[in-house]
DNA sequence: TTCTAAATGCTTGGGGATAC
DNA sequence: GTATCCCCAAGCATTTAGAA
């Protein structure tokens, strides 16, 4: 099988690649590859695919660059049309319809082929020697290595290829453009449990964690010692959670503890002492989303920031992840349509004249059909 | 297409407040 | 007195928009 491509070249014609086997049924028209051309490599678009060429030797497509195409088959279309209109290279046309950072640019690799190769030359000393600490670079990591202090090493790689001493091969960078993507976080537990863990949000309370062994208690008073040593907490703290009148103390030996807060309050009374309610806030907010939420959108809804989201991730409660988001810079707009001015006389002569001719000009000239690849094809110069 | 400035987000560290 | 938490500012990286 054979592909038709427009290379990102200001050239007229389309060129014929052959598909090799990797690739073949998984190229069509529209998809963005990498084929060689002329002495380097060069981004292309399929434009057609064919089970035969006039061309006797082809090239292979090199690779696919993203598994979607790029242009729809409309805008090849469209493209052909423009280019016959105008009298345009259609890979011009083509490349009008895509953003400027879907091709990446074109540089050139060097990689070190001797390694104990001499020279007096300092800069080409340098070279060697961040190639072998590096390995293969590209020509802006040179341009931008300390070690090389900006000064020309395009001369050394000549001067170091042309001896075999490193390779220099012309690749093409990484397409810059990439979908948008913003930091989600969404309910790690099912929403009906939020509450089940509510009491467990917030800081570190030793008085929380005392009152929770003694709601806990199976029987109305719990010896003193036994809800010390439960909680591991120390009898000052005992003593202020009895102040603060959560709990009751009780004259004797041995002394026991009652439950003074209302069991059903224990809850609110534990979030109060661990500061919970802000975890509990973002918690609900997460489970009223029923999605993924961005993080930002969270941040301005419940105040909360990074370091509260970690908590709870770490706890088990949420997690990180990222969506794609569509940017449309026409959304917010309302576009009303407009009458346009009335023609003066003089315009209005003239624009029957205009108009007189394109009518006639759409009548008599059959409208461009897309061109067959010149000639069958032809072989990338 | 490249450069620049502004905006934004993240990390880190210091200092103060609070709990124990 | 110590540990922990929270807030804030500074620095850095990244993104975005606009100008040339």
């Amino acid at each position: 099988m054979y592909a038709q491509i427009a290379v990102n070249a200001p050239v007229k014609n389309t060129f014929d690649y052959h598909i090799p086997p990797e690739l073949d049924g998984r190229l069509k028209p529209g998809h963005l590859v990498q084929v060689a051309f002329g002495t380097a490599q060069q981004h292309g678009i399929v434009v057609g695919i064919s089970d035969h060429s006039d061309i006797e030797q082809t090239k292979p497509v090199l690779a696919r660059l993203d598994p979607r195409p790029v242009v729809t088959e409309q805008q090849i279309e469209l493209a052909y049309w423009m280019s016959e209109r105008y009298l345009a290279p259609l890979s011009a046309c083509l490349w009008l319809m895509l953003p400027p950072g879907i091709t990446g640019g074109r540089d050139i690799r060097v990689t070190l082929l001797d390694e104990d190769y001499q020279t007096n030359d300092e800069l080409e000393q340098d070279l060697i020697a961040l190639l072998k600490r590096r390995g293969p670079l590209v020509g802006k990591q040179l341009s931008t290595a300390k070690a090389l202090q900006g000064r020309d090493w395009r001369k050394a790689v000549e001067a170091l290829a042309k001896a075999d001493v490193v390779e220099s091969v012309r690749v093409l960078n990484p397409p810059r453009v990439r979908p948008k993507k913003v930091k989600t976080v969404a309910l790690a537990i099912r929403p009906d449990n939020i509450h089940a863990v509510a009491r467990h949000l917030g800081k570190q309370s030793r008085r929380a964690d005392l009152l929770e062994v003694i709601a806990a208690s199976p029987d109305d008073a719990m010896l003193v010692d036994d809800a010390l040593r439960l909680s591991g907490v120390a009898k000052g703290t005992l003593n202020r959670l009895a102040a603060e009148g959560h709990i009751t103390l009780h004259d004797g030996k041995p002394q026991y503890v009652t439950l003074k807060t209302p069991p059903e309050s224990v809850d609110e009374v534990l979030m109060q002492l661990r500061d919970g309610y802000k975890y509990l806030r973002i918690l609900e907010r997460l489970a009223y989303a029923r999605e993924p939420m961005p993080i930002k959108d969270l941040y301005a809804e419940t105040r909360c920031n990074l370091s509260d989201l970690r908590k709870l991730e770490d706890e088990g409660l949420i997690f990180f992840s990222e969506s794609e988001v569509w940017r449309d810079s026409l959304a917010a707009r309302d576009f009303v349509p407009t009458i346009a001015p009335a023609l003066t006389p003089e315009q209005e002569a003239v624009w029957s004249v205009i108009e007189a001719d394109m009518k006639w000009r759409a009548w008599s000239t059959p409208p461009p059909t897309p061109p067959r690849t010149q000639g069958g094809g032809n072989t990338p110069p």
